[in-house]
DNA sequence: GCGATCAGCGGCACG
DNA sequence: CGTGCCGTTGATCGC
C-alpha cells in the first residue's frame, strides 16, 4: 500500500508542471484554511490539476467542485504516519491552503487537453447593450445614446442616452429576468448622475422580464421598466423588442 | 476509427445512469443553445458525467467548465456522416441543449466516487451573523438584537436591533470586504423600515473592510460602517472586533 | 494591483 | 415552483 503511493506520488511528481491536466482518484479527506475553511471528511474523489495550476477536489454531484484553489503551488509529499499522499495547493494573496489527503490512489494520470480555445458566446449582456446602442428608438421613439458603460465614481452605467425632450436618461441592460439588485442599481445611477448633473433624470431597466417586488420597488423609485423580449423568455409569442432591428438568439446562433 | 467510436459508446451508454462518475477525454467541438448560445471550436477537452446528471465539458484552464448543464438528460448516438460520436444533454425548464461532437476518443472510464458528503465549512455569513446576534454589543454598547434574516417585502434584513436611544438599526453583514452592492442593499433595506416603522432608522454594514468609494456612498446615504476584523484580513494586528466573544478562524478551525 | 460588474452565474433556504 | 442572496463566488475588463 505504502508503495501503491509512493509510485503514485513518482508519477504525479512527473506531471506536475508538465502542462497536461491531472486527473488522480482515491480516497481521501481534505483540509482548506484561507479566507474561509473547511473539513471535508473522508471519501473518494476526484482531483484535477490543470496547467493554469487551478487546482479542484470533485465529488460526484454539482458542477462545482467541493474544494479548490486558483492560481496554486501544488506539491506533493508522503506522510508516513498517517500513511498518506498528501496533496497541497499554496497561495499567497490571499493567504490559502489546500491539503488533500489520499490514503489510498486507484488512478492517476495526465492528458493533453486544449488549454484555452475561446468560446464564441452569444446572448450576453454587452452584446445586447452592443445592439440596443445602435438604435435605442425600440427602446422609446426618440431615445438616442449619449454614451455607453459611462463610469460614475460609484459605479459604471450600461448605456447614458438622451429623451426626445432633452431629459437624461439611465438605461441599465439585464440579459434576464430583472431582479432587486438590478433596480438598486439603476436608482444609485440615477440619483448621481442628478447630482453631478443637478437635473431631474430618468431611469430604465431594459430586459426581458420584471418579477412583481422589483417592479413595485422601480415604481416606487419613479424609475420604468422596458421589456426587451428574448426567445427563451417568450418562445411561442413574435418577438416584440427588437424584431426589426435584432435577430432573434437562434438566427444569430445559427448565422455564427 | 469508427469502431472506436461505436465501441466508446457502446462503453458510455453502460456507464450513463450507473450512479458513477463517467469521465470520457478526446477531441470534440461544442455546440450550446439555451439561456444564451455558444459554440467551440474543435479540441481535446474532459468530459464529466456525475451521478446528478451534471454534465460538464473541461479545457485545461479555470475552475469552471467551459460548456455545461445542471440535471441534464444525456444521450449518445453515432453521427456517421460526421464521424461522431455525439454526447448531448438536454433540458426543460429552461430548455437547453447542449451537443459534444467527439471524432476522437482516447478515454472513456466511470468511476465509483463520494456521491454528495458534507462539507464543513466555517466562515460563512450566517456563521457570523449568528455569532453576531449572541452579543451585538461588540458592535456598539447598548445595542440590541431584535430578529435576524427579518424578511421585507423588497429584501431580507440580515439583522435587525435597537440601540441604546430605542432607534432601529438594521445591520448588514458581510464575511469579506464591503461592495457597492451591500451599501445599496443596506440602504434599501433601511428606507423600507423607515417607510414601515415611520421613524429613522439607522443602517450599519459590519464587515472586515470596506474600499473607499463604498464607504464614500454610505455615507452619502447617512449610513455606518463598523469593522468586524477577520484574521485573513488582518493578520498580524491585534483582533479588535470580536476578540473577547469570538474565536479567530483559525481557533475556529482548529476546534473542528 | 484594485474596483466594479456580469455570469448560460450555481447553490441554498424560505415562502 | 419562484424570490432573494450568498459564494473560499469565478471571470472579465477598465483604471
Amino acid at each position: 500500500m505504502a508503495f501503491r503511493l509512493a509510485k503514485a506520488k513518482e508519477k504525479l511528481d512527473s506531471f506536475l508542471n508538465s502542462g497536461k491536466m491531472i486527473v488522480v482518484i482515491g480516497n481521501c479527506f481534505v483540509h482548506y484554511q484561507g479566507r474561509a475553511g473547511s473539513k471535508l471528511a473522508e471519501g473518494n474523489r476526484m482531483l484535477l490539476i490543470k496547467a493554469d495550476n487551478s487546482f479542484a477536489i470533485h465529488q460526484n454531484t454539482k458542477l462545482r467542485p467541493i474544494n479548490y484553489m486558483m492560481n496554486a503551488q501544488s506539491s506533493t509529499k508522503i506522510d508516513s504516519e498517517k500513511n498518506c499522499l498528501v496533496i497541497s495547493a499554496f497561495k499567497r494573496k490571499p493567504k490559502e491552503k489546500l491539503e488533500v489527503f489520499f490514503n489510498q490512489i486507484d488512478f492517476v494520470q495526465a492528458f493533453e487537453i486544449e488549454r484555452e480555445k475561446e468560446l464564441r458566446l452569444f446572448g450576453s449582456e454587452r452584446e445586447l447593450s452592443d445592439l440596443l446602442m445602435q438604435d435605442l428608438s425600440v427602446l422609446e421613439k426618440g431615445l438616442t445614446a449619449l454614451k455607453k458603460e459611462q463610469p460614475l465614481r460609484k459605479g459604471i452605467i450600461d448605456i447614458i442616452a438622451e429623451d426626445k425632450d432633452k431629459n437624461l436618461v439611465v438605461v441599465e441592460v439585464k440579459r434576464r429576468k430583472a431582479d432587486l439588485n438590478a433596480v438598486r442599481q439603476l436608482y444609485s445611477y440615477v440619483k448621481q448622475v442628478e447630482t453631478i448633473k443637478g437635473k431631474k433624470t430618468r431611469g430604465i431597466i431594459c430586459a426581458p422580464l420584471i418579477g412583481k417586488p422589483p417592479m413595485e420597488l422601480l415604481e416606487k423609485y419613479g424609475l420604468e421598466f422596458c421589456r426587451l423580449d428574448y426567445e427563451i423568455y417568450n418562445p411561442k409569442e413574435e418577438i416584440k423588442g427588437l424584431q426589426k432591428k435584432q435577430s432573434t438568439l437562434t438566427e444569430l446562433y445559427k448565422k455564427r
